[in-house]
Parts: structure tokens; C-alpha cells; sequence
DNA sequence: TTGACTAGAACGAACGTTCATTCTATTCTC
DNA sequence: GAGAATAGAATGAACGTTCGTTCTAGTCAA
């Protein structure tokens, strides 16, 4: 390392690191089409030709952020999945999660929930055909089939188990809650297992 | 009327019209930042001048769309609240509202839940924190005063009638619901009531 | 004739993208 | 191990396009 780059890292994955967290601030903050290259680069401190060296423009820098959140996403639930047995065990769990995600990482959160992805990444599915979103639907239904879950559609019991809490979180990102967001945990959760539930 | 226009009319109440309702599917077809005004003037038949004399810009004709949209959904809330007097059977008008307004104006409906309004209009506040859905917080208020209501802290108990609700016509709205949405109606309410109500 | 309305050409700023060039770290040759 | 060769990474000025907006000229009803 010479004295050019003293005190700052420049390898490849730090750039690339470095333009994802500064993008997904900007795009989250302001939205993705109120957000230029430019913006990007100078937040990251990093050229515009890098940007695109590594990412190849602006929608693949978008695309990389969702992909990897969809990555995260499904390894969270794949834990959940093994580490809990019954339906009611891991509903409880994925509430939490969402709950603890949105305290925590935020804007990874609003990207996922609020974002309008098919405005800037028109190839991709709608985020509720994910990966992540299908495995909370398929582990309803095999609660129900295990007679946790009140015998229905399943689409309607996955968005009324998860509707309300998804409602909240989106409060919270929009600042509109007058509480810190855990404290609505175990009230979010009673009503919505009491919404499915086998009594 | 002279032949210039002939088989058009061209009062201002019609151009007005003509561009909302072709801004209304333009911005949610494509999303308000991929719509120019220029793609509106062209859809609607009408030049770029009249759009800027009727409307000042590009977020004047988004921001008239909005505050009819609020007004609307204020009438119709209003209505239900004379109409009906316990809250079950306002929480259950609300929701056969909401989904009838998915399957006849989706366009409507997009704009207003799915929208990132903040994004094009920065000075609105979100729109839970618009009337009607303040109206709908206060009314499920008044049901736990009434002890139709569990007793809860009343936004986690409006997001979770509501959040099934709501998701399923995100879903349908994304064209990934295998049934008509209407048929969702029944078990959806269900779920949403039996999340908070008294038993 | 006046004033609201419409038309569409013109404007300038901002944007995403490209590219010729420079830098840097690693590999190869002797 | 010195030095040339190479490939990947980084740079930022420049480009062409698009967009929101403005402007001037014209239309039409009262």
C-alpha cells in the first residue's frame, strides 16, 4: 500500500461494499429514481466509472441489493425452519425476525417492504412470489395440514397471520408510531395467531 | 364548435378529465418517475401547454389525483360511519369497500396503497396518517370503548383487521392471486374480525 | 375585444452511460 | 530479485438523450 490510498481501504470488495450500503441509503431515503449515479459515487467516495466497472450501471446496483436481500432473507427463514417444529413456533419466530429487522436494519427493511421494484427492476417478479415469501406461505399450509391452522385458503391465512404486523412495521418506517416498535410485538402476534388458529 | 374539433370536446372540465384519468394509468402502468408529461399529454390528447395551465406541472396533476383520491375515500368512510352503527358491521362495510374498489377502479386503489406518494409529492404526509385512515383508527377505537373490541392499543388492532385485508388486494393488484379476489372476501373478514374482536 | 384556453416548438439542466487514460498489484522472465 | 508484462480496477470529463418547464402564437366563446 503506498502513501496514495493511506488510511482508506481500496480493494475491490470494499468498493463494492461501499457503493451497496451508500445505494441503499440514498435509494431508501430518497427514493430510487431522485438518486443519480453520480449521487451514489460521490456518497461512496468512489468513481462513477467503478460504479459501473463492477455493477454495470444503476439497475444493476439496485439488482444486486435485492438479490442479496433475497439471499439473507431466505437463509433467515431456512434457520427458522430447522431450528422450529410446530407452525405456531415458527410464525411466532418470523414475526420476530421482521420486528428485529426493522429496529435493526431498517432501511434493508423499507427496501424489501416499501420499495416499488418493478418500477426500476421491471424483469423481476412482484416480492411476494420471492423465495422467502413462498416458504411463510408453504409453512402455513403445513400447519394447517397438521391442524394448528384453521382449514382456509392459504394465501388468506399467511396475509392475515402476517398482514398486521407487516401494517406496523410500515408505520414504523413511515415514523407514524407513537411507541418504539417492539413494544407492539406481543400484541401484533396475539391477534394475528388468533386470527388463524384452531382454538 | 367548428370543425377543428369536431367529434372532440374540449371544454376545460373534459380536458381536465381526460388527463387525470390518463396520468392515473400512466403512473401506476409504469410508475410516476417513467411517465413524462409529454407521455401524458400524448395519451390524454390534449398539449403540454394545457396540462401546465390546468395543473402546473407533472406533481400539480399527481397531487390533484391524490387529494381526490382522499377526498373519495373520506365519502365513502363517511357514508359507512352514517350508515352503520356498530363497529363490526363498519369494519365489515370498510372491507367490502376495499375490496370492490380493488376489482372496479384497481387503478384507484394501486395509486393509493401502493404508491410511494412521498417519493413524487415530498410535502404529503404518508397516507396512514391521511383522514380516512384516521377515521378508521378512531372508529375501531370507538368498538374497544363499546367492548366489541378487545381491549389493545388501537393502531396494532386497526393494522391487524385491516392488514389481511389489504394484503390479499396487494396481491391481487400484482396478479398473483389464483382466484378472482372476490372470492377471498368471506374468510379474509373472518380472520380479520376474529383477530380482535371480543368473543 | 377580451380573457381563458390550447397548441407545440424551443430551452436548458440533469441524467445514465461511455471511454480513453491512469493506477496498482500480481505474474512472468531471465 | 530486478524489471518487464499483464490484467483488473479506478478515474472523471464528455456525450447524447430525455425530461420538466417555458414561451409565443393562435383559437374560441362571451
Amino acid at each position: 500500500m503506498t502513501h496514495a490510498n493511506r488510511g482508506t481501504q481500496r480493494t475491490p470488495a470494499h468498493t463494492r461494499s461501499q457503493v451497496l450500503a451508500h445505494a441503499l441509503n440514498l435509494f431508501t431515503g430518497r427514493g430510487y429514481f431522485n438518486t443519480s449515479v453520480h449521487d451514489i459515487a460521490h456518497a461512496s467516495k468512489v468513481s462513477v466509472g467503478s460504479i459501473y466497472h463492477h455493477f454495470k450501471g444503476k439497475e444493476g446496483v439496485a439488482r444486486t441489493l435485492y438479490e442479496e436481500l433475497l439471499v439473507q432473507m431466505t437463509e433467515e427463514i431456512t434457520d427458522i425452519m430447522l431450528n422450529h417444529t410446530t407452525a405456531h413456533s415458527r410464525c411466532r419466530a418470523i414475526t420476530e425476525l421482521l420486528f428485529s429487522m426493522a429496529v435493526e436494519t431498517p432501511e434493508t427493511m423499507e427496501f424489501m417492504l416499501y420499495a416499488k421494484h418493478r418500477e426500476f427492476l421491471p424483469d423481476e417478479l412482484p416480492i411476494c412470489s420471492s423465495k422467502p415469501f413462498l416458504m411463510m406461505n408453504e409453512l402455513v399450509a403445513q400447519g394447517m395440514e397438521a391442524g394448528e391452522i384453521l382449514p382456509m385458503d392459504p394465501t388468506v391465512a399467511t396475509a392475515c397471520l402476517f398482514g398486521g404486523s407487516i401494517r406496523l412495521i410500515t408505520g414504523y418506517l413511515d415514523g407514524v408510531l407513537e411507541q418504539p416498535l417492539p413494544e407492539y410485538l406481543e400484541e401484533t402476534w396475539s391477534c394475528g395467531w388468533r386470527a388463524v388458529a384452531v382454538v
